[in-house]
DNA sequence: CAGACATTAATTGTCTGACATATGAAAATC
DNA sequence: GATTTTCATATGTCAGACAATTAATGTCTG
């Protein structure tokens, strides 16, 4: 791990870098415990805080943990689901709020992942799922609702879908556009006609997922997408100016 | 934006959180300029050097940038898609090999996705996106291609069919699924007939596209997928120890 | 001997102050 | 007016110190 002082970035990047690749080349496992950092300053030929800085940039990306005391110091952590989902969440809540991404755009991404769940989840679903998604479809049924909350009980119920597929991988790449809507959808007042029309389809999904028709599952699907399309599409009109 | 010192937590961490919160809820918008080192310090009431520790967390999740110089600080930084789909790819190939997560899970994953991307690319498909395929195909047809090569020209393939929906959303929201697999497909020996057949599946792909026929495409990409699963499987049995 | 307690050593977390370096803007000079 | 110099400001790096934490070790006591 060699370290170029005349480079024009940092020496603290260039040392998070040198570390990031020895764990994905799988030079330093899991659970292996990185030389203390007066070492490192030692083995780098910089002082402890540049040191410092580089860990913390490894911490933030969840490849090292830290811990003080006799036997502590930092080790190289094992990135879990749910770390790697909630990272993959808020990068691409950023990316959309940042890069002012059309809700047709997104959306169509979202449902386009979402009907791949589909058909999986046809075949995979348990009871248990098929419960979680009817508690939210009755937490929904609520009138007192507000919009924000309506939203989250869709979120929670879009994510049990994709979890009926039963494959983390698949649960974990789809968080990120499914959570990452959110936003975009709280934007959308939801009449209490549109509320029972979204309900309606949600329960179509859900019957036709406790049916295993997959060809069921999809057409409700693409039915909730134009729903939502179109409802988007009047809030622009609506309101033109923002 | 307050600090608890007396938490668990370092404070380089909270400060971090707390500056990523300002950032996710708008109160700094892309561009703008965080206060400098000095001035945060007084303002949280810690040194520099802890600043600057939450500053580098930031930066190393692209949120900020910093520039030197009389005008200099930290900005805050649109994330980019290319920002956001390199961590993404870098985390879920963390992800994956962290986790000895199957082959057959992993793959399922990819091509439930690549299916998603499949109807939508038939329709939006323009004639660079074929090109570049076709251009994958050629270079898969050397035989001299080593396993990594043809690995890698394998995931531009798929890289290409993903954009050709024309949505970037969908695009990086899938560029962390297919280019995370690519370790894993390096695992497999391609012989000089398996590399026929797979030649002979892009094929089909491609055409199916041209013709824009999305039910062929999706018929194609199961035997792909089909064919890949049996590979593995073949692996798994020749080398039952490693 | 066993358990409670104190000591110690190792390690990260934080602070302070200094200097190096980069850079735009203002001032001085031609 | 154009060019050069100076300067102020900001981040980058370093050095050294102390605080806080924690496991291992040593010590005392019953």
């Amino acid at each position: 791990m060699k370290i170029d002082p005349s480079s024009p970035k940092d020496l603290s990047a260039q040392i998070a870098q040198a570390i990031r690749d020895a764990i994905v080349a799988g030079k330093l496992i899991v659970d292996a415990r990185l030389p203390s950092e007066t070492e490192l300053s030692d083995q780098f030929n910089v002082s402890r805080s540049t040191v410092r800085e580089a860990l913390k940039r490894l911490a933030a990306q969840s490849l090292i943990r830290t811990q003080r005391g006799a036997t502590g110091g930092a080790f190289v952590n094992r990135l879990t689901f749910e770390d790697a989902q909630a990272m993959h969440v808020t990068t691409s809540t950023l990316l959309l709020s940042m890069n002012d991404v059309s809700f047709t755009q997104a959306c169509e991404a979202r449902y386009a992942l979402e009907r791949a769940c589909a058909v999986m989840a046809c075949t995979r679903r348990e009871s248990s799922h098929l419960e979680k998604m009817k508690a939210e479809l009755g937490h929904q049924a609520q009138d007192e609702l507000s919009d924000e909350a309506f939203c989250a009980s869709d979120v929670a119920f879009h994510r049990a879908l994709v979890d009926s597929a039963s494959n983390p991988v698949l649960s974990y790449q789809l968080a990120g556009a499914v959570e990452a809507m959110q936003p975009l959808m709280n934007m959308i007042t939801f009449t209490a006609r549109s509320r029972v029309k979204i309900l309606m389809l949600h329960g179509n999904i859900v019957d036709a997922l406790e049916q295993r028709d997959p060809s069921a599952v999809k057409d409700s699907l693409d039915l909730l997408e134009s729903y939502t399309q179109a409802l988007a599409e009047d809030l622009i009109v609506a309101r033109p100016s923002g």
